[in-house]
DNA sequence: TATGAATGAGAGTTCATTCAT
DNA sequence: CATGAATGAACTCTCATTCAT
């Protein structure tokens, strides 16, 4: 919706803040207030160009969604042929980079006011990439295996952002076992 | 702090009250007059026993651990001795059982208003008692791998739980394979 | 929905405070804290009782046409037999009598966002009310009449508001000339 | 203030969708950004013209006001010598015309942040140029009844457009009604 | 002039919490 | 203890208006 230079930077701007106060506080408690000084703007610019708490939750989400999806294709590019425990370390590592960089994706994707269906479809999608990506193991998964250690893997996913707010001592050995347990599992 | 009867009755229904409605919205947007609402209770009552709406998650929550506490502590003198796989499916059955039957707990657990310090001794006191019965295993367990199995088996319990609320295609294969996984990664 | 005495209360204070805005400024342009100002109450109490500006308004016009249907209920026991010119002056006056003592009664009964059908139904009870009066003139007007004229008294009402609002040398007479109008009309 | 060809336009279509979107809204409700964007332009393109929201309405009931004036003018031409009945009849239709086809009237001459001595002018110059049609009718009126006869009619329009919004079924034999009442009152 | 971004007072509404009865 | 009314800070959102380009 901005037209002009300085309404993309706005906009840029209005994002990061808003990136910043959803991963601090989570989407309920995040205020709009917050969101425009942290970016620098006033409320009124704020709401100009998000018209909504939530569709700004949505546009930044969708943002993040994309660029995940670039990632993901990315790598389903590179991998073709490797062996599967190889490709489950790499989708490792690159969805936990990813989700270290962005503390507030989860807040969005969790938040309670988006509906049902659209959430399944999301995730449905991202499934279905990472799928994909195992699909191209050599030797091959048996046949359905795919889908489902795209959801295990996302899960871990999960696991491992809560994991980095626990104590430190405990987290990273835990990362390390799931890290082994994946590439067992995906090895044989 | 109740001392009648009646006040025992009352601290029962809110806190089911309390339970149902911090599992239908999470804790921020719950809100104290549709407790009361929901246990018969007027919002003056409420405030009686629970001067706070945080004291009130937080006794409720305190409830849960309690009860938890206890069934891992009989769990442990039952398992005594036994493979650390066959330990490790105890847990998870448990576990999962559990927390299908509090759908509150997860919301209270992780509500951010929670003091940090706090929220780590909490976590510490769940992972010790977990690796108590793991360490029981015979033959044991490696030194060190009780506690750090313990995060691993409180991590897949969260994931766990979000994949009931999943799709149901894909979410009980991937319960399956987590559960495939802990089962071969500790029995060796 | 006030149980306790002192609800009422507020509950009439609030209402007359708002009947006061309402007139004053109209519905758009009335705001919630100047009626809860008005009525010496916070804004929290107002909205205690009246979840919403519409709704609000919605209570009050209730009231006001419950108030008038009885009136005019009670008009037309006293009408059987009248000759129907009759019957038009005693409605006029008391229609006038009741808006002129009520300045908030047609802000209310044309804000726009009452949806089109409840307006539609809510005029037409009214001027089945008046029909039924005039159907009870001697000798009886021809049929049909009474809806019509019903129709045209109402909107004759509508004029007679405004015409208060105009100067004070055009608008008396004006008055009067409405009223003969009707009386001749009626009266043959 | 349009010196160019293009500024007329723009002007021209600006004042349209004002027109458009007080007639659907009303005056309060109307916002400046969708007046702007219903004839194309930008906000500060808007803002140019009529550098407040109650001078572009002021602007446009202005023009409202001499066409109107205009076309009294010249029915006052063509009607000397008629009857006053007939031309009872005229103003009806020349009136409710007008009206039909400029619904924007109504809300703008009725607009509340108005001042009341303009207002009271405004309707004090109508009911001259009326009361001056209905001096010319042959016979003649008594004298002072032109006067008043112009603030009848004038309510009477207003009810008209009322009506137009009402129910079909009973609207037009209520008009029917008024305009026999008028014609029978002129007439003697 | 034209455009679209910027501003911020103010409106409606919510809700944890306190108080009077 | 119970009840329900009272309070007000804080929140989301709107919109007339101003400004920079």
């Amino acid at each position: 919706m901005p037209q002009l230079e300085r309404g993309k930077a706005r906009v840029a701007a209005l994002m990061a803040a808003a990136a910043a106060v959803f991963a601090e506080k989570g989407y309920d408690t995040a205020t709009m207030t917050e969101i425009a000084a942290g970016a620098g703007a006033s409320i009124g610019s704020l709401y100009q160009f998000f018209p909504t708490k939530e569709l700004l939750a949505a546009a930044l989400h969708e943002a993040y969604l994309e660029r995940l999806s670039g990632e993901l294709d990315r790598l389903r590019e590179e991998a073709a042929g490797r062996p599967a425990a190889e490709l489950g370390d790499q989708l490792f590592e690159r969805l936990a980079d990813f989700l270290a960089q962005r503390p507030a994706f989860v807040a969005l994707a969790e938040r309670r006011d988006i509906d049902k269906a659209r959430k399944r479809a999301t995730r449905a999608l991202l499934r279905r990439q990472i799928a994909a990506i195992l699909a191209q193991a050599a030797p091959p998964l048996p046949p359905g295996a795919p889908e489902v250690m795209a959801v295990v893997i996302l899960h871990l996913m999960r696991a491992m952002i809560t994991l980095s707010g626990d104590d430190e001592e405990v987290g990273p050995p835990a990362v390390a076992v799931f890290r082994r347990m994946l590439r067992a599992y995906l090895a044989g």
